[in-house]
Parts: structure tokens; sequence; C-alpha cells
DNA sequence: GAAATAGTGTCTGTTAGACATTATGGG
DNA sequence: CCCATAATGTCTAACAGACACTATTTC
């Protein structure tokens, strides 16, 4: 019988006294590059898995919150901040690492091309299309990377989930500048499914939501008919 | 310029030299009672909160995963297993319990309404309907039930999540019996979203989905015409 | 004017809501 | 025979895919 809570034996718990988990963040980025839905990876130099590529990630500190942390580490990783950002899901297998208990809670962030460009720029990461089924991550040279730990199932979540909401949220956007084309649009949603859309039906549900805004402008450097940029407008 | 992971200072990274955050499971027991999807909760009788309702939850062993965790609150609250257990989200907030860090990791557990009546039976725990935009709980006597640190928070992403995943996947039948009415089934859909459905087009949705077994069977103690039984069969 | 892509009109098949109707058990 | 609910048929509106067509810019 046992009606009250678990926090009776908090009140006398003494946190040092007792093994405790550590508590990571890990960030998925993902943006597209050429076309194709790609993460930001970074290659461990030590072992174990030295060679392997894996999310970058970093320890909780004990006075941030969850969302903080992503924050710092996005801006620690990448350069700088502004992505979106939403957690994942949490990892907590026994042994996903082997050097000691990590709980990782991953948070996923989704950059425009020009953030991919600036932070693989900076040197601080490489970027490796996720390929097929399977999810293969795809360096520059074609060939699979091997991914750390637990790092490859976390990839693969990130990509269902992002396929699960592209369309009805507004996910889509946070891989665009703040103008944008139909096209352009299309093209998002097109690398995260992985699988080539109407175009009519497509602008039709875009347009009857309510959302666009037509700027009037037009994209230039175009060798064709300019299409007319839009704006993401309010959600009522 | 700092090309390789977080990792490298795990290497030499002793737990015990550092505070860490403690973690813990909390669990959402969702169920119908009376028609009303409704919450189990405990009551709180130490301080903080003494007299608030809290979510059943307790600490990640060292040595057990997230998943294996929740699996053991769920025996140790309501005093079985079986219950459809999935991971809900992770709520880290620095203050959100005012005696430590404490990041915890909300599951959600969706039982069946014998499961729900044999752990109020037991006095482990009480039913609270989850009423309205607001998400007040609701006790026995009608009135509206304090809740404990975040869990109101915790209580209205539980019942989000639920409303949007109810309709693609087969949630819904973890609140049913292994046979069940088509009645039941939609009395199910209609007290998650909160709104009444269409008769025949649910039907025909459910049905053709394919995933319902006819088993010939009608249900008894109905004083008018019986409704046949289904099954869910498998995926494919 | 040729090339290329933007943008539109229309047909069709699928699906959901609304509503009426028939079917079948208990009393 | 009455009642209550199960189960079904049908009409209609909304919507998505397919495809053809027109429009507009660069070169």
């Amino acid at each position: 019988m046992n009606i009250s809570g678990d926090s009776e034996f908090l009140s006398d718990y003494d946190p040092t006294a007792y093994d405790c988990p550590s508590v990571t963040v890990d960030l998925v980025l993902l943006g597209l590059h050429r076309q194709r839905l790609s993460a930001l990876l970074v290659r461990r130099d030590q072992p174990p898995q030295a060679g392997h590529w894996a999310l970058p990630g970093g320890f909780v500190a004990i006075d941030e919150s969850l969302d903080v942390a992503a924050a710092r580490l996005l801006r620690d990783k990448v350069g700088f901040d502004g992505a979106h950002l939403e957690q994942l899901y949490s990892f907590g297998a026994v042994d996903r690492d082997p050097r000691m208990r990590v709980i990782t809670i991953a948070y996923l962030a989704l950059l425009r091309e020009d953030q991919m460009n600036a932070a693989v720029r900076a040197g601080r990461v490489a970027v490796a299309a996720l390929e097929g089924e399977r999810l293969a991550a795809i360096g520059e040279d074609q060939a699979a990377l091997p991914l750390a730990f637990d790092h490859q199932a976390i990839l693969a979540l990130a990509r269902d989930r992002l396929r699960g909401k592209i369309d009805y949220s507004d996910l889509a956007f946070a891989f665009l500048p703040p103008r944008f084309t139909l096209r352009a649009l299309q093209d998002v949603h097109e690398a995260v499914l992985g699988t080539p859309l109407n175009k009519p039906a497509f602008r039709r549900r875009m347009l009857d939501r309510g959302r666009l805004v037509a700027t009037g402008m037009r994209e230039d450097e175009a060798s064709h008919r300019p299409a007319e940029l839009f704006t993401l407008g309010s959600a009522r």
C-alpha cells in the first residue's frame, strides 16, 4: 500500500552518495546539401571508436536546463545560434557508451543551407548525406561513414520524426531563408521525404493553408522565368 | 577549430568529481474511466507540495535502461506490467524540483479499464479525469486537483501526444481488451479527442484500414442488438 | 524565337461527413 | 409490437494526383 509518490525518499536523498548517470545533450544537425537531406557530424579522434563519426554533443551543466544546454552546444559546435531547435528523444541504454553510464537527450537542429556551409567552412563539422532506407551517412567521397555508439539509431529517429512532421508543421521553413520560392519549398519536402511530389497539388496545398504571403518580389539570378518569393505568415 | 567531437574529455572524466543531475522516470498513466480520459495520480504526503497530486515515478538505477526503469516503476506503482509503455518527453528545467536538480524522462503508459480499476482498488493511485482545454485534473468530488511540480505540463503534453497519434497509430487499442466492439473503439477515440465522431465514417475508416478482424462473436449483456466483437490483426 | 521553368485549368478517383434506412436482439 | 442500438446505402463536398496547357523571363 503505497499511496504516496516517489518523492518521500527524495527528501533525504544525497545525490553525491549514489552512483548517478551522466547526462549529455547530442545534436542532430540537419539541413539540405545539394538537394539532399544531410547531417553535420564530427570525427572522433580519441578511442573508443576513434575514426568513427559522431553527433556533436556535451554534458548538461548542473545549472542549465536541457534546452539551454542544447542552445549552448549549438553555439559552440557550429558557431552561431538562431537555428530551429527541438527535443527529439532520450537514449539511455546501459551500454550505449562503453566508458560510463551516459543518458543523452537528443535534440534536432534544423539549419539553412547557408548555415550548413558556414559550419563546414569553419572546419567544425563535416556534411554527410542521409541515404536510403538503411540510412547510411555518406561522406564527400560517396563512401558510407561508420557512426559511433548508437548515433545511427538517433539519426534514423531524427529522419523519421522530420518526415512525420514535415507536412503539418512549420519545420520545412527552418531549412529556408526568410524569402523563398514555392519550388524551393517543394525541394525541401522532396528531400526530406525522399520522393518526388506533384507540383500543382503541392502549390495548392501550401497556398490553401493560408500561411504563405506573396511578396511581389521575384528571385533573380535565374536563367529562365523567375519565380515569386513568399514569406511565412503568422499562424493566425 | 574543433573538428573532434565532444567526447575527448569524456576519456578522463570522473563522474563522481562533478555535480551531476539526478535522473528520474515519471509515468503518465492514462486510461478511460467513465467514458473520460483519465490519469492515475499519487498524493504527496511529504513536503514540498504535500497534499498536491503527482505522477508516480522514481530514480533510474545506474544499471538499468530508461525503458527498463519505466517498466519497473509501472510494476511497483500499479502492481502489474503488460501495459503499453512509450517514452514521452524529457523535462529538465533547473528549478522544476526545489530540492535538487532532477531531470525526468516522462513515459506514457496506456491502461485498459480493468487495469485502471485494479490499480485504484489496490489503493495505490487515484483517478483524475482530464477535463477541458486548460486540462484540470478532476477528482471524484469534481474538484480540480492541485498538481505538483511541472506535472501539469507533463500531463498536457501526454494528452496532446495521444491526440496527435490516436488516428494513425495503434494506441487506441491499448485501452481496450483483446476483443472489442466498434462502438467501444469509437468511444476511445471520442474520449481522447474530446469530440463526437461520425459513426458510419468511423466504421469505414477503421475497416478499410484492414487491421480489424471480425471474430463472428457478439457482445453479451446488451439489452438491445449486440454488436460484433473484433480483434486487432497483425500489421501486415 | 528557343529554352526553361513558373504558374494555371481541368478531369478523375478517393475519402469523409451527413443523413436516411434497414437489421436484429431484448422486453 | 416497441425500443434501442447495430450495421449499411447513398448523396455530396473536399481534396489530391495526373496531365495538359499557358505565361514569362533569359539568352
